[in-house]
DNA sequence: GACAATACCAAGCAAGCGCTTGGTTTGTAA
DNA sequence: TTACAAACCAAGCGCTTGCTTGGTATTGTC
């Protein structure tokens, strides 16, 4: 299945919404600015003016400001876990299957949802605790497909280290590449990234 | 040179503040509150309320907020850098000399200036551009070291991964930790932390 | 073409924000 | 004891914030 045909079916399920549509423009917008501001530093009137509309006219599509915030999360998060899924899948040994969740990873964090994984990761505090354990527990699913095929590896050998430190670890490192990371100047391309992270893994680049 | 000697040679120097001082005891609260509640959520009220005196007489010490912030990164910088260096200096082969650094920077996010660190990672944004530049400047210096030591074991065929990605993966890897680590409950020891990291690299646990 | 429901606007409220002001206390040294 | 600066307080100013309110277009449905 292509990404943007898993897309599809998720907006058919009502899981994320339509980008094209009112609510999942704006949700688009605030993952931009939430980035690029952060949570908060960026009003309501920022967000409204960001899709031409009045700030109190917001509060028709969220309630508070505050579930903006958790809805960029829940979708982007719920996008994600059905793209990994789908990338890991596809691949046949532990070994190629940790190099489909990196590089879906990678390209989750830098590619077209990139602003909603950083929100993700830096704005984490902006939620409420109670918004902080229903988001929590949808990434206790994909973290689990992280999980399985690190444990494979370690029996393998293959890894001298501990599945869960090394998923922690990771965690830190992909997510880190936002910062730095810049596809369009240098050379390194998002295949060459990956091939990266493998190696410093100790997992020599295939052919 | 051992870790409170650094601290103090630094303090004499005025390159960092008593800790024992007003100045300090401010800088440390900061620290403390700024990576509970985030930067924004912090206010004059709470910062000044942490150590006892009224919100209007913190401008008496630091002539806006954003200077605390500054304050906390470029004395955080500061000392890490010295630590780091001593450290990195105490060791003899490139691979130790790695695990000192790998071991130094895990302490210093999870030890006494863990919060300052995570103030480091996670409000940078907060600061204003000009600041950002300065600090900067300041990070240069010990990023490299870092690659100074990579771009050793690389030449030994030690490493397979590029120095310079290596570097940033471990930033991100190592920052994160601040997120998951505790050493109170659960058996992994700053030490097993390290070694689990070298590990993860491709380098055994030596005896 | 009537009628809801949905989407939006214009205006502004109450609370909280960073910071300022004018004046008082405290520490230090001659 | 006096002199003076550093450290602090009490009060509050001006502004921005998230959000509410009462009303008006716009849209889809039969």
């Amino acid at each position: 299945m292509s990404q943007n045909q898993i897309l599809q079916s998720l907006i058919a399920e009502n899981l994320v919404s339509d980008p094209t549509g009112a609510r999942g423009r704006l949700l688009k917008e605030a993952a931009r600015l939430f980035r690029e501001k952060g949570y908060e530093r960026t009003t309501v009137r920022d967000l409204a003016a960001a899709v031409g509309i009045q700030s109190g006219s917001l509060f028709h599509h969220f309630r508070t400001k505050e579930e903006i915030l958790k809805a960029v999360m829940v979708e982007t998060i719920r996008l994600n876990t059905a793209l990994m899924q789908s990338a890991m899948e596809a691949a046949d040994t532990p070994r190629d299957k940790l190099r489909a969740l990196v590089r879906a990873e990678l390209e989750s964090i830098n590619g077209q949802t990139g602003e909603a994984m950083a929100v993700l990761v830096f704005e984490w505090r902006s939620l409420s605790a109670d918004s902080q354990a229903e988001v929590l527990e949808l990434r206790d699913i994909y973290e689990a497909l992280w999980l399985d095929v690190l444990g494979l590896l370690r029996e393998q050998g293959a890894l001298l280290a501990e599945p869960f430190v090394v998923r922690r670890m990771l965690t830190g490192a992909l997510s880190w590449t936002v910062t730095w990371y810049r596809p369009e100047r240098g050379g390194l391309t998002l295949d060459g990234l990956t091939d990266q992270v493998m190696a410093m893994l100790g997992f020599a680049a295939t052919a």
